[in-house]
DNA sequence: AATGAATGAGAGTTCATTCAT
DNA sequence: TATGAATGAACTCTCATTCAT
């Protein structure tokens, strides 16, 4: 229970939840509460137990609904998991985008974008688990989600070498590059860790991104 | 702990692949070839259809043996992904030692390195699946993977500092960083596509690597 | 100890035999329908083929339900035998009861039960066995039923002695051999035999109990 | 090993061990030996996990030979049981015989043999399961092991009434009520308790047998 | 819309038995 | 005689999905 609300807790009030991606309208008031009990209990019962050992009674023992109830609102154990990688994809992104506004400059933006996603990590394992396995069970939205994330870095790029702060010639390679390490930063000291070390970490892989490893002339 | 352990002994030289942990021995040579047979489809079958889509029947079947044979080499499905996990990982390790080994300098090595992975992760992508799908059926050998790895790269760095390739002050965050754009270029460039951006993309990464992407007094 | 008490607190007066012991609760009619097929198949096949021979799916193509019904009802093979066997023990107890109650005195009360008993092995083969293969499947139960039954044979026996029908100084041991002596005669006259010597065993055994087989002075 | 140190050591000189009844007849003394071990684990391992839980490879590993040695020596595992169950029926009569033939008068003796089988049940509760347990793996050897057991006690029953120790007429219906009588008590006192108690529970059971328990006008 | 009993394909695993060496 | 790898039938149990109520 504590789980389900630490989850669901996150955004409430970010978008109006979108009609969820797989997931059938539902017509009343009523509907609509156990659709969202169902997805709120899908993300435990797949952040706990994984995709296969998770099941469909699992989720509605969880949602307080009878199994029937399930197919209902989602044609396939296949679809609530798609539908909630979309969900998670979107929560990540809306949990980061605020620290990047706020960014002075564009390094700095990269390294405050890092920053809140190992906080994000170490808080929602759970989603870090749910997109992660969608590799294997949806590909499609895996990589969907990656390269969406890939863009927006790509677009930061561009615009940092526009403003001068960043040297030219930058693009997709460095993307996927910078998302590599958030992403292996965040699994190691996210969600293995405590988070506890984020603002460190995030200063020494920034340093690692503006300025490299080579020794220096100057140095 | 122990597993760690047991990979990271072996380190940098390539050894005859150890008799494959986890896997009751032979003792007969028509064992050792049914032993191998086995580990061979389970490979293919894991590789191609996943861990749990993948069935012992299916690796049977592949390795042309019966059902029951499989029991007589692995207590159970487990095992014998575990026992794939450790091999793979040894295989990955042994494909980009040459290269490492070859370098003229600490910058060129990791370079190289990331070359090397490319190749193979586009040649062996069903090696690359195996791995992380360890993430969800057996998350020990996967973390044992990745900190093994990150360890022999904090290595380098620290050889790379002591030469004067490298500035000073390279650790865990920066081996992991590496490690997380090397893995993730391997699954864009390599799972992903063909492989034939090698060269290139390894340029570029190796670039931000040594030089960050800042903007340069001088440039 | 508490499965003995649950079998033991029913006691004398037939009850209508409880809802099936380590069965789940059926929420509607048909589930209650179902149910019942299942113990009564259970009954028969374990009956003909033993608990080992017999399987989960010679029950439900018995009860003319789909073989993942079962586990509707049942968590597992050993759940349904127990339930059976508790079921069974009482089947045997309401069927002694009447006669015993019918009895003028205690010793012919021993007889009547005796008698009973034997036509009771005789048209329950069935039932003889379960009990009885119990001490190997589920000791617990074969204990609790036998334990029960001594119970209430030594609660007759010392009836018997306060009405002065039977001399003092009987006890566990005295009803035991009753027992014991009970269930052998069950078995070669009623389970092997057809029980059509009923009545002739039950006056030469009651004599035993009642006479000893010592030569008397007077004879 | 204590175990089997526990059965094997039973009898050692008592008979020369016929040809076991099942086994092939081994034509060396290594054969002799093979089998005779064979023989020994296969009681462990059948007293402790019962038939079907008793594996071929359990009995072989203890006897310390092949799988597939055992088919040298038995056609089945249902072979080895029979073997068994004849082989601890003969040990159960030949611990009984001595105390049997010391006893002074024909009731002595019923007493006598009671009080040995008693001894017996607490101290070899493996042979007990072991036979008990042929009713379900074997009835014939089951059948054959009480049908003479029964005929024995007859056998003394008749003895006792031409002595003029016992009254006449009794017959097979009284040896199967004392057998049964006997065959209960040793579970409950003997394999169920320790036996300690053995010499007062047989003197009370033999009053029951002499005297019966109808209140007697002297009294 | 909600319920929960019913379904049945399919999985992993066991093990008595065979047989080439 | 001894060995132990190989076999494959058979079993228990799971669970996504359907459907009558």
């Amino acid at each position: 229970m504590d789980a389900r609300r630490d989850i669901a807790a996150t955004d409430e009030d970010s978008e109006p939840v979108a009609p969820a991606r797989g997931a059938k309208t539902p017509r009343t008031a009523r509907g609509e509460r156990t659709l969202r009990a169902l997805l709120d209990a899908a993300a435990v019962e797949f952040g706990e137990r994984g995709y296969h050992e998770g099941s469909i009674s699992g989720i509605t023992s969880r949602a307080g609904v009878a199994l029937g109830s399930f197919y209902t609102y989602f044609d396939s154990k296949d679809a609530i998991f798609r539908a909630l990688v979309t969900d998670m994809s979107a929560r990540v992104r809306d949990h980061v985008a605020p620290a990047l506004a706020a960014a002075p400059d564009a390094l700095a933006a990269e390294r405050a974008a890092l920053e809140a996603f190992l906080a994000f990590a170490s808080s929602h394992k759970e989603i870090y688990r749910i997109i992660d396995e969608a590799e294997f069970v949806d590909p499609d939205s895996f990589r969907a989600h990656y390269e969406t994330t890939a863009q927006r870095i790509a677009a930061r790029l561009a615009k940092g070498s526009e403003s001068g702060a960043m040297r030219p010639g930058l693009g997709e390679v460095h993307a996927w590059a910078i998302m590599g390490m958030n992403v292996f930063l965040g699994l190691r000291y996210g969600v293995w860790g405590d988070g506890a070390a984020s603002a460190e970490v995030a200063r020494e892989a920034n340093e690692l991104i503006a300025q490299g490893i080579a020794a220096r002339a100057a140095d």
